[in-house]
DNA sequence: CGCTGTCTTGAAGCGTTTCAACACAAGTGG
DNA sequence: CCACTTGTGTTGAAACGCTTCAAGACAGCG
């Protein structure tokens, strides 16, 4: 079902690893020792790339396309964790431990992933110190993220909640927004529910902050009111 | 209030720069280089060691002491993010922009701090890759662990947040508990109110699974149970 | 076109919050 | 050392927001 392709054998991989922000600084001679240690696989849409309780200590890099990372609490509740557009990567926690997955992977369209051993990425931070500088910096912002999402669950109402992600989804100049995944998803990152969220985005309306468009499409009315909610 | 002294004339600096696990695999010379750059602060109980809004790139690290880390929601909601035990640090995203602290930090008991500026931690950083890795092992953490705090607010009762809190409290061979911040700050925590907080340990207590016996004191009766909730 | 999954809307039920009152512990000053 | 003060912890009752279940509308895709 996937493809796995060796670094060396595909030259498509060097397009992938410089595509990779934590690696697009480097002068060319250093991305084909890279290159070496980095395998690729594709995915076809809806196919899972890791379950929860599979060991690793691999980086997921995605090439491209298009990954959903999510949890499976015991009583069967999903819980959206985050998505991984091309150039961000997940299972850094390999890097140091035999670790176990605590979540799920899926590819939500067809996806290039490239994969680099846990032992050979602390051999190319250690000679390349740029590189973990870049991680570093990846991953605070992703803690940094993570530790808002929790506080937000931990003190804002669902309204508030989904008036934050809107606000957070407006690119600068366009008053529309395409909502990066579906509403079932939404309210699963929001750690609510479809009914809910479907609710929520209906009395905004009604109170004039936003305009339901389409499917996925929502025109910011009031942004300023919005982050008074 | 707070006693600053620079690194070069206060020899319990060395004391402090060893003590961190970051550091602590290092040899003797490569501690003195980085004690150059290194100055500290002493808080008194309840002081506040930086503002939500401060700007800074300045990593934080609590030599001794606590120290708690809390968001402050417009509408007056206090959230505990976490608490700084000795070696722990903070602030690491100001090590590559100019940021603007999203929290509030004070000091539980009287503590003492290391500072270290981003430009100066860059460099070592860069020198000593070694460093860096064991930073990335810390953020990683992190980050798995509030991404598993997110998960829960998400997805489970507040039953079993706190089940599942007391769990990770037990220390092998024990089965007595201390709680490591008032009930207070521990419904802060786990996003909901310290009323829940205690009408919920009392369940649990009515249930038979754990024994309150003081303040801050619980026995675990039944370990197993408490995870199945 | 008809299927399937996503989205919406309604009504009932439940867990949690809120407010208020009281018990209790720790810390301070007389 | 006790009384006082302050903050934390507990308990009750009412109100609220969210979830749940069920049924129907809508969109995407074979």
């Amino acid at each position: 079902m996937t493809k796995i392709s060796c670094a060396h054998h595909d030259d498509g991989n060097k397009a992938c690893v410089s595509l990779v922000p934590i690696f697009n600084h480097l002068v060319e001679e250093k991305l084909d020792e890279i290159m070496q240690t980095v395998q690729s696989v594709t995915y076809k849409k809806g196919e899972v790339i890791y379950h929860a309780g599979d060991q690793s200590n691999t980086l997921y890099i995605v090439n491209h396309g298009r990954v959903k990372i999510y949890h499976l609490s015991e009583s069967g509740k999903e819980q959206l964790v985050r998505i991984l557009n091309p150039g961000d990567f997940t299972g850094e926690l390999a890097l140091f431990q035999q670790s176990i997955h605590e979540n799920f992977a899926e590819a939500l369209i067809d996806t290039k992933i490239c994969l680099i051993q846990g032992e050979d990425l602390q051999d190319i931070l250690l000679k390349y110190p740029t590189i973990a500088l870049q991680i570093m910096k990846e991953l605070t912002g992703r803690l940094e993220k993570s530790e808002q999402q929790t506080t937000r669950l931990a003190t804002e109402s669902v309204e508030t909640r989904i008036a934050l992600f809107l606000a957070e989804c407006v690119e600068d100049d366009t008053r529309k927004i395409e909502l990066p995944m579906s509403k079932k998803d939404l309210a699963s990152y929001l750690g609510t529910t479809p009914e809910t969220v479907s609710r929520r985005l209906a009395d905004l309306e009604d109170q004039g902050y936003i305009l339901q468009t389409g499917q996925r499409h929502i025109e910011i009315i009031d942004l300023d009111g919005l982050l008074l909610l």
